[in-house]
Order: C-alpha cells, then structure tokens, then sequence
DNA sequence: TAGGCCATCTGGTCCT
DNA sequence: AGGACCAGATGGCCTA
C-alpha cells in the first residue's frame, strides 16, 4: 500500500470516481477497479502479471499484432514500479491541470464580467480574454476609443449566446441591440443609457432621426469603425451608433457584478500599458489609465457624463 | 434526457 | 529513467 505522494490535498470532488478510488489509497486495487478503465487493460495487466513465462499472448490476436514492439515480461517488483509511476504521474498530471484551472481562475478574474457566482467556462473564458487583448490593444494602437456597444460587440465575437448574456447583463445592454446582425430591422441600440433614463432620454437611433443620440462633443461622436484591423475572429467591425453610458472600461468595467471586485487588486492591463500622457487624455474615460490615476480619473469621467445628460 | 462542462485517468511523445 | 505535455476516453454533475 502506497501512502498519499503528493504533497497537494485531494482534489475536492468528491463525486470523482477516480477520486474515490484515489482517496481510498489502495494502489494496487485503484488500479485494478477504476471506473473509466478500459476492462481489457486489467486484463492485460492480469495476464502479465499472472503468466510472466507466457510469450506475449497478448500480442497476438489471430495472428495479427495488436500491440507494439516485442515487449519483455515485467517481473512483479517492477510492476509495482510501473504502477507505482503511473499514479505518481496521475497525481503530477492531476496537480498541472490544478495549475491549469488557476491561471484560469486568474483570467476569469481580469476580464470583463468576473463572477464567483457565475463563473464562464474555460473555453469561454479564453474567447473572451482574446477578444479583450485584441480590443485593448486596438484602443492602444489606434488611440481612438470605440463606443462601448462597439466594444461589447467586440468583446462577445464567438462567445455562445449565454456568456453574451451575461456581458451583456453586466454592462446592462439590450442583448438584442448587438446581437442583431447590422441591417437587420430589428438592430435597433438600446444601451445603458436607455436602460437607466427611459426611451425619452435617448430618442431614436441617428440613423433614424435627425438627433444626434448624445451630445455634440460627448464621449463618443458618430459612429465610426472603433478598429482599423479586423478582429481576432476575422469580422467586419460592427456597424453601430451609440450613446455610451458612463462606464468605464479602461479594463476595468462598472458593473453589476454579484460579487464586487476589488479592483485594486486587479491591476490588469495597467501594467503593461504605459500611454503618454496625451493619447491618455484622448482616449477619454474608457481607456487605460494608470493604477493610481484610475478613481480620479473615473470620478471626474463619470461627471462629465452625467453632466452632458443632466444638460440634454 | 440530451448536451455541455468538467475532473480524472491513461498512454504516447518529447525532452532532459 | 523520469517528468512535462498532450489528447482521447470515461463518467459525474448540471441545466434546458
């Protein structure tokens, strides 16, 4: 019997078969009777372990070789050894999927719309963390900075329709206004803006009215394409006007998020990006700030936008 | 109940 | 030889 190698707990799911045969510690007998175990791989290790002056039956099946090279019969000691290397590599695999899922977790929590309580899933997790990089470091490149529905648009390219959802609950869109395709009838903007004030405070699209639907000289003019380059997933840049709220998202979006962040904590992208001064006062409220200018900055962006709501 | 997601085991390959 | 990495397989859990 083998003691626990590892110097990491069990892993904590407990409905694991594998982790019920692993708690249990019998190794020999885990080996034996694992669930997900192909049955002919006991069976072969039964045999090699039964008839070591057999020649390799197991490796001739109607006298087809089924099997690799010619393989010399394993004494019992050093089937115990192989054994016993076999669940040392489980527990190391185990541990580097661990790692894994940590860096994971960290990246779930430095992209837009991190919740413990609704966590996205890996596969998502990473689509989404592309499409930011890729938006950030447009924002960057270009120096210019989209509306947000563009960049919501942005950041939910080739994410499913439930983590869609949920950007789009976090930086309370109308789901619909940027999941219709441009053209459509029915891509109609319904942005935050509309969300807190009520249709009277945004109007009609631009397209459809003569309003401008923000203010002249507000955060974001006309629409125009946010990126010169395409996105990560090869699009167009999204068609849209917009009225953005007062959100920012200099990485770090305001959000109705169950269990707050704190951001200061969350430095991502800020460390990385060092802007000039200049292109950091062009890129308004959204963009990238540094660490310790980010509640100033975001204070005064938020007045200013509620002061060009107040005033319209 | 099907499908998505996940954790784990496993054997193969590559590298040191 | 042994560790890291990878992909396939398997089964459990959860949700629509």
């Amino acid at each position: 019997m083998l003691t626990l190698p590892f110097d990491e707990p069990p892993p904590t799911r407990s409905s694991s078969p594998f982790r019920t045969s692993w708690a249990s510690n019998q190794l020999v007998q885990s080996v034996k009777t694992e669930p997900g175990r192909a049955p002919e791989e006991s069976e072969r290790e039964d045999e090699e372990r039964d008839g070591e002056e057999e020649e390799d039956e197991e490796e001739q099946a109607g006298g087809l070789k089924i099997r690799g090279p010619h393989k010399k019969k394993l004494s019992q000691a050093r089937l115990d050894r192989v054994r016993l290397r076999r669940i040392e590599a489980n527990a190391r695999e185990r541990n580097r999927m661990h790692g894994l899922n940590n860096a994971l977790d960290s990246l779930r929590k430095v992209v837009p719309c991190y919740s413990k309580t609704q966590k996205l899933s890996k596969i998502e997790t990473l689509r989404l963390a592309k499409n930011y990089i890729w938006a950030l470091s447009e924002i960057l490149r270009t120096g210019k900075r989209p509306d947000l529905l563009t960049f919501v648009q942005t950041l939910c390219k080739g994410l499913s329709q439930p983590t869609t959802n949920l950007v789009a609950s976090c930086l309370q869109l109308n789901v619909r206004s940027f999941m219709s395709e441009p053209g459509e009838e029915s891509f109609s903007l319904y942005p935050a803006y509309q969300y807190h004030h009520g249709p009277e405070g945004v109007g009609s699209s631009s397209a459809d009215s003569g309003r401008p639907l923000r203010p002249s000289g507000s955060f974001c003019g006309p629409y125009k394409a946010p990126y010169d380059s395409p996105s990560p997933d090869c699009s167009s840049p999204l068609d849209a006007v917009t009225l953005s709220p007062p959100i920012n998202f200099n990485g770090i979006f305001t959000l109705k998020h169950e269990d707050s962040v704190d951001y200061r904590s969350c430095h991502y992208g800020l460390r990385y990006c060092s802007i000039s001064q200049s292109s950091s006062a062009e890129l308004g409220p959204y963009d990238v700030h540094l660490r310790d200018q980010f509640y100033q900055v975001q204070e005064k962006s938020n007045k200013h936008f509620q002061s060009h709501i107040g005033g319209d």
